[in-house]
RNA sequence: CGCGGAGUGGAGCAGUGGUAGCUCGUUGGGCUCAUAACCCAAAGGUCGUAAGUUCGAGUCUUGCCUCCGCAACCA
């Protein structure tokens, strides 16, 4: 039933650069990506891991605008930053390229090219706003402009929020670019579409029938997908920077970055193995695994196959381990709030602590749902496993064979029934993890090479041969060999996930990286065999280590803020007439409730002085509604009516937008007549 | 009724019909070779909630509640 494979293509999903790498992305996707691969290759399985930065896309061009330099600037920065950190890191891609290179260029403008050839796109040519002043296309919604049927002035270019009509962007009178201002003009405007219906009936079986075994998240998600029906999805977009569309009058146009992104694995295969690249992704032999996040699924489910299919020569993947998102102390990571522990950064705070990080990230995966990441738990897993369970046995292993055999591996006698269950315990550690690293479950993986140790040092605390040392030498030269087997089946088992504790473990051992297939083998070390110098492999993590990177991680979080707070510059100056247009008052509420299937809404009915009024408020995030009844707020009273999520809003209730993000509402300082006039 | 994932002892997790498990933490004991590390034992869960299917449900069905992503949403 299984398939037989010849060798193993691992792709890991493309970090955007316009950012640094963080733990959230080790443990979703580099961390199990680089123990898989590690894992066979040390079977001796032809392997490859490829990798790169994901450099085009609208918000490098944007972070470009922001900082004033060029978006090859931006991704080169992160670029760096990210290549240097895997590779301190030990995340060992055979190559981790870029989509910039000209390889990539030239593989994705022919896969373009080739399914354009064969037919395999929709070309849609349309009219569509164009803002001269910005020179870009506008989005729908990028427009504004007066609504056909209830005149409402700020109608936008998919839908009037007043009357809840649906709108395209041509049925708007004097449409404005919500960017410039500027008046757009239609301009005509190609695109190439993947018809993914036209799939729909392949994927179906692909993946609904074919690969029930991929993960309950994954699966899961493309069903609903599938079952939603699947709609064409363009691949082109009017911008400058990225990929040229390769065909004639294609001017302006770039490949969508997700079109462009996934064909990075193959064009960073072709620029590895400039020859022989074709045999990792056509040959059926080939087994393909996409080590992603959740937030990838769609793209490497279906868009991607849907892709390769088209194309008609490649190899679909055979799996797709997604994990879910690893939370840092209760909040979810965010770069642009800076709530995240970075790679590059980790690595100058705790240098030659990788393991310790893979380890944590490992035990910790959050492989069936969102996990936390918590600074303290980091300590508790080093000291109280890697040290205590780990460390310490292969410590205790080789400071009583330099005790009493001068660190010689000493021969071992008979052996007792205890001894032979042991060393039987040991031996089914390779099937058990070899199970559960096929089935990509690598923190239970861990947890059973962990097992190894344990067994290790239950070994030493029921054979105690430091008392026997006094009596039986002979039977302690058997334990101690026992032992040192021990600890040499745990340098294989640990070499997928502590590469770099385990070189210095076969240091200490004083032999060359055992292979796999050795695992569970009890003659290892041979007797007499000289073991090398004895350190320690781990070391406890202080208070004060950890503290160090809480309070860092509270004042980056907060320097952050503080930086990236600047007041707005001051608009221009506004006759005191177009003041008084404005009508600011004061209202009393009288009801406040959660506006239902909206996260930020909150719905006000409130005393005006005249009448009683509804407003809808988006600050439902920082606010209980119970907390307004009966108290004063300030409103924009002349305000034209419009529709949120259902209700019609009346005016608007006026807040003040702090630094974070977070809402306050501004509140007279005493309590005045309902509908009194803010001047 | 937007889509999907998840709710299991103090913490983190496993467990897809048949006596509720693992790691850490806690408590008690043992040991002293070891980085006060190791080994043993115990306490601790009505498996979010209500109903249902079944001889039997954490495990299947339905409703509801809560959390997390995506989508929508901030006049």
């Amino acid at each position: 039933m299984e398939k037989q494979f010849k060798r193993t293509l691992i792709t890991t999903a493309l970090p955007y650069a316009n950012g640094p790498v963080h733990i959230g992305h080790l443990a979703g996707v580099y961390v199990p990506a680089d123990i898989y691969a590690r894992y066979l290759r040390l079977k001796g399985e032809e392997v490859l891991m490829v990798g790169g930065s994901d450099e085009h896309g609208v918000p490098i061009t944007i972070r470009a605008k922001k900082e004033g330099v060029t978006p090859q600037d931006i991704v080169d920065r992160y670029h760096a930053i990210i290549k240097q950190s895997f590779e301190d890191f030990g995340i060992s891609f055979d190559i981790y390229s870029r989509t910039t290179s000209s390889t990539h260029r030239q593989v994705a403008s022919d896969f373009f090219r080739k399914l354009y050839d064969k037919g395999e796109f929709i070309e849609k040519t349309s009219e569509q706003y164009y803002d001269e002043e910005a020179k870009q296309f506008l989005a729908d919604r990028y427009i504004i402009g007066t609504c056909p049927h209830c005149k409402n002035e700020h109608a936008y270019g998919d839908q009037c929020e007043a009357c809840g009509t649906s709108l395209s962007p041509t049925d708007l009178i004097n449409p404005k670019s919500t960017i410039s201002g500027s008046v757009p003009v239609m301009k005509e405007t190609k695109h190439w579409y993947l018809p993914l219906d036209k799939h729909e009936p392949f994927l179906r079986k692909w993946i609904l029938e074919d690969h029930k075994e991929w993960k309950p998240n994954v699966y899961g998600q493309c069903k609903s997908w599938l079952d939603m029906g699947l709609q064409p999805r363009a691949v082109s977009r009017d911008l400058d920077w990225g990929i040229p569309v390769p065909v004639d009058g294609a001017e302006g146009k770039v490949l969508y970055v997700w079109f462009d992104a996934p064909i990075g694995y193959i064009s960073n295969t072709k620029e590895l193995l400039p020859d022989t690249w074709e045999t990792w992704w056509k040959d059926p032999e080939t087994k393909i695994v996409h080590f992603i996040g959740k937030d990838n699924i769609v793209f490497h489910c279906i868009v991607f196959p849907s892709m390769l299919k088209a194309e008609g020569s490649f190899c679909l993947p055979e799996n797709v381990p997604a994990n879910e998102f690893l939370n840092l102390e209760g909040d979810k990571i965010s770069t642009s709030r800076n709530w995240a522990v970075w790679l590059h950064e980790y690595l100058l705070d705790l240098p030659d602590k990788q393991d310790v990080l893979r380890y944590v990230l490992t035990a910790n995966a959050p492989e069936t749902k969102d996990n936390d990441f918590t600074w303290k738990d980091f300590q508790a897993r080093n000291n109280n496993e890697l040290v205590a369970i780990l460390g310490n046995f292969i410590n205790r292993a080789l400071v009583l064979t330099g005790k009493y055999f001068d660190g010689k591996v000493p021969v071992a006698g008979e052996l007792t029934d205890y001894d032979c269950e042991t060393l039987q315990d040991f031996a089914n550690v390779k099937s058990d993890v070899e199970r559960l690293l096929d089935t990509f479950h690598f923190r239970d993986a861990q947890k059973e090479a962990m097992n190894l140790a344990r067994i290790g040092n239950k070994y030493l605390a029921d054979t105690e041969p430091w008392k026997l040392a006094k009596t039986d030498m002979n039977r302690v030269a058997t334990i101690l060999n026992i032992s040192l087997q021990i600890a040499a089946n745990l340098a294989i088992v640990f070499e997928p996930f502590l590469p770099f504790s385990m070189k210095k473990l076969n240091a200490m051992l004083n032999v060359e990286p055992l292979g796999w297939d050795r695992l569970g083998a009890t003659g290892l070390l041979p007797g007499g065999h000289q073991l090398g110098k004895t350190e320690l492999l781990f070391e406890k993590i202080e208070d004060a280590a950890i503290e160090f990177q809480i309070q860092k991680l509270l004042d980056t979080k907060k320097a952050n803020e503080d930086a990236n707070y600047k007041a707005n510059p001051v608009r221009a100056n506004i006759e005191f007439t177009d003041f008084e247009k404005l009508d600011i008052r004061v209202g009393t509420i009288l009801e406040c409730t959660k506006v239902p299937k909206a996260d930020k809404l909150l719905q006000f009915r409130i005393d005006d002085g005249l009448e009683k009024r509804t407003i809808v408020s988006g600050i439902a995030k920082y606010y209980e509604p119970e907390a307004f009844v009966g108290r004063q707020v300030c409103f924009i009273a002349n305000l034209a009516p419009r529709k949120l999520k259902g209700v019609v809003s009346e005016g608007m209730i006026l807040s003040a937008e702090n630094a974070d993000g977070s809402l306050s509402v501004i509140i007279p300082e005493k309590t005045v007549k309902p509908g009194s006039e803010v001047k």
